[in-house]
DNA sequence: CAGACCTTGTCAACAACTTGTCGAGAAAAT
DNA sequence: ATTTTCTCGACAAGTTGTTGACAAGGTCTG
């Protein structure tokens, strides 16, 4: 579907780029060139690589396969749509033993718009049909690339739900079986991405107060699929179990998501003892619908704040080299 | 574009995986095919041995034969669909006859008993190790029967965290991500077992107040192993809405489950109110470690009250057939 | 019943292969 | 001037393979 070489000259990536958004280092992405081909980016006149936006979508799929387990003299050699099906055919396999060899569908984009998907998974909560939801889900997992899946699908979901509560169309009963399937989808999607120990850690929470997790999940998830170390530590947590954390793990950042409720008094004395508590070289990222209305407090400790998805892509691609142990 | 040796993304695993996945050590895995060709693995130019998604699931289903008592060398050169329906016939007739002399806990695996499970993922939540978590569920799940997998492994385990918080030895910080893990993976369990369109309904929730979800989880994804229709609504539900959603949902029975706090004024009247909203042939069933401080409104309302995963068990299987309430 | 088999899981030893990591020196970029 | 990137070579740790042996338990035979 793309214009090909029009006015689009095809993006290119220099090797820094491409260490922190595969989450490998130069070292590595070198080897597995030398080695086993796995990619083999075009070069500028004087010889340095420039990787495109596929070459990155490759490594970062090697980088799963390999962390599945497979070795990666085996499946270097893969074509990036094979090794696709392969890392999600893993994914599927590792969460629930049987169920294989149906497959189904190796096309079919028609119909899977992130649109129509969002109506139908919509729709599933309304009738409480969690199975349907589940399915929806799962079709979007692999009709939709992971940013979209994320920005396009689920957030807008939860956005959704939370609306159709506050205007009474659904009740709890509604809202909570969603949240379990969704809940459950992005635990699987968490864990499918296995990244190396040595890898920058996010501690991701939700302070005292805030009960909604999932904003939170979100974030860990698409971390963690940037190559990030994540420790979801949940909601309704209060600072100094959260700077405990993240100390005593090396985290490199703090991720803090804000829902509802807009309005809790305890948030500010809070924030500013997390503040305190952590040493000054571990940031605090906050985002979410509610993080607007503690924005005074938040920027007063420095904190980043962060309205929607991408912006917390940069942030974290940012926040990958900064501060680094020399050790 | 790459060189796709092949266009069928046929999965090929080395041992490690093969050895992670089945639960058996290579050892193991190379003395069955040295001495009874129980599986013929293909091979690297470099001898190396790759195995196919068959590969493995015979491996599983050959551990699960001679765990059922069966010699390796009587099994090993069966076909994988005999071996398939053996190891089920076996399972059913381990399911009928419960807690016979067999008892003296599945020996077979060292390092692999409930018990060591247990004590191993009580130690990742300690730490904070997710992955730790993970992966011993994700061993237990391959190592375990189902039913020993949720009261010697899960239940024990939400326990002792529920102990070791209230002694003060581990911290929400903790708690939170140790639920999250289990939470994903209660989740999947339940996913893995679909069941007809005509299996009896289960409505489990949490009522008001009740903020721990994982009991009713628990008892949700025993009901789908027993082949109920299950749809899980969640924590902290008012009466009406568990209510709404069991009887337009057509549920044969709702599962209530209880732990903290044991003292909630609030309970008494929403059993109540359950139970008159509710047509009378949903049976209410009771359970969790709180449902004890509740005993005399369950039993007011003719609810049943388990104190026990087994008698849970028993209680679906009779609730199964006659939707009438005996009592 | 004892002793001679099987059966089966486990180990040790050693070689070969795989793979991540490092460093040195040079060229290019900032 | 400093940082980034490149190539090439080398190393170490971990995995895997084969062979052969051994121990514990069950089975068969005299």
């Amino acid at each position: 579907m793309y214009p090909s070489a029009d006015m689009d000259p095809e993006p290119s990536f220099p090797m820094k780029v491409v260490s922190r958004r595969t989450g490998l280092t130069p070292h590595i992405i070198r080897v597995w060139e030398r080695r086993y081909r796995a990619v083999t980016p075009k070069r500028t006149e004087t010889n340095r690589r420039l990787y495109s936006n596929e070459d990155i979508e490759r490594l970062k799929l090697l980088r799963q396969a390999t962390q599945a387990g497979h070795s990666i003299g085996q499946v270097a050699q893969l074509s990036t749509e094979t090794l696709a099906t392969l890392v999600e055919s893993d994914r599927r396999a590792e969460a629930a033993a049987p169920a294989q060899g149906i497959d189904a569908n190796s096309d079919g984009d028609v119909g899977l718009t992130a649109e129509s998907l969002l109506a139908n998974a919509v729709e599933a909560v309304k009738q409480i049909d969690c199975e349907r939801l589940e399915a929806t889900l799962e079709s979007a997992h692999v009709a939709l690339s992971h940013p979209d899946l994320i920005d396009r699908l689920l957030a807008p979901l939860l956005v959704e739900i939370g609306n159709l509560w506050q205007s009474g169309m659904i009740k709890v009963a509604h809202e909570h079986p969603a949240s379990a399937v969704v809940r459950t989808f992005l635990g699987n999607l968490k864990a499918e991405m296995r990244v190396g120990a040595n890898a920058p850690l996010l501690v991701s929470a939700t302070p005292v107060g805030q009960r909604h997790e999932l904003g939170a999940l979100m974030a860990s998830v698409t971390a963690a699929a940037m190559g990030w170390r994540v420790i979801f530590l949940g909601p309704d947590l209060p600072a100094d179990e959260i700077a405990a954390a993240a100390s005593r793990k090396g985290a490199r950042a703090v991720g803090l998501s804000f829902v509802y409720p807009p309005d809790d008094p305890r948030i500010s004395s809070q924030l500013r003892k997390l503040r305190r508590a952590l040493p000054p070289d571990i940031s605090i990222v906050a985002g979410g619908k509610g993080a607007d209305s503690y924005a005074d407090t938040l920027d007063s400790i420095g904190a980043l704040r962060l309205t929607d998805m991408p912006s917390f892509r940069r942030v974290l691609e940012g926040l990958r080299n900064d501060s680094r142990m020399p050790s």
